[in-house]
DNA sequence: GTCTATAGTAAGATAGAC
DNA sequence: GTCTATCTTACTATAGAC
């Protein structure tokens, strides 16, 4: 059994992550991730020997990990699409504070590091993500193509809502949004 | 009259623009904001005293100007309502580059300024897009309530859809966001 | 108005004591 | 595993020549 650290790895992976979705990764200077954490920063670099990047990294694939288990997991169950939909709406409404945090998908796409390496992880998860939200409404009786499409439209419906609750300081449109979500996605067919 | 300048200045706000737009507040680095206006750091020192902080407010403000001759104006015109909202939604298909170009509203907002001067015109300029998005659809006949929801849905979607085109690296989500606009927003009241 | 050169400061990152 | 102290680099900003 490892020795155990005087934060738990998971505890230190949450407040990092707190830091990048909020003020982005050159926001997130090494002094600020140290605050937030209560940690120094030479513990961070023992913590994280690749720096900076590689705490994004880890903090980009606990979320990916997150999502597997919180949108992919549900929607891919056996109870009826609609309590599989909401069951997820119910996380997104967790996972991003009640529309208080931002989406990580948005905030770190403007890092400018070197030909981002995380360009290709953000189209990936938000791949998953749509094809998923897709397949459950197929399931639900859809054809494919308004499945897709209103699985797209619903993902930038919720990164929208996250956009406008940040910029009017107000969580209302995200609670909106997602009080609207289901209907919409699985309304009748216009 | 003014000596001129070996740059002007609407060309040398549009550079400084495209950089904060894209790699954020403080990604836009000086050496950054050098290399895309062609002029040295020193150079930027003299059209901008202020620094940085005063390079990004009157790019804001440029911009802020940009939604009220693009956006408000058109809103408030005499022509059919239909029309108006079809100009606006031409000229959000010009500002942002056909869904290549991030929006500073979204891209400012973790700006880590103390206390974020940004914070408040960016609620500003939701506000007032949303406002006159809500005044023309009043104007075509629809109930205020109505209107003011589908108003926020459409900044929202137009928001939602830049921030997942720049995910996927694909400008499709903001093209059909943009085509599906107009009748979203005219619609029969469900 | 633009430039080169250079302060001064904060960033990312390491070394080594405890 | 965490810390203080330090190094190097990059950043913001200024001075002064042209």
């Amino acid at each position: 059994m490892a020795r155990r650290a005087t934060i738990e790895d998971d505890d230190l992976i949450c407040k990092l992550t707190d830091v990048f979705r909020n003020v982005g990764y050159d926001g997130a200077s090494l002094a600020v991730l140290a605050d937030a954490t209560g940690l120094k920063k030479a513990s961070l670099y023992h913590r994280f020997p690749g720096g900076k990047e590689q705490m994004a990294e880890e903090v980009f694939k606990a979320a990916e990990a997150w999502l597997g288990d919180n949108v992919l997991a549900p929607l891919t169950g056996d109870a009826p699409p609609a309590e599989r939909l909401q069951a997820m709406i119910d996380r997104l409404n967790a996972f991003y504070g009640g529309g208080k945090q931002a989406c990580l998908l948005n905030t770190l796409a403007s890092a400018h590091i070197d030909d981002g390496p995380f360009a290709r992880r953000i189209r990936r998860a938000f791949k998953i993500w749509i094809d998923a939200i897709a397949e459950a409404l197929t399931n639900a009786g859809l054809d494919e193509d308004t499945a897709r499409a209103r699985a797209q439209r619903a993902v930038m419906m919720i990164q929208g809502s996250l956009v406008l609750s940040r910029g009017l300081g107000t969580t209302k449109p995200f609670r909106d949004a997602l009080a609207a979500l289901a209907d919409e996605l699985l309304g009748p067919v216009g």
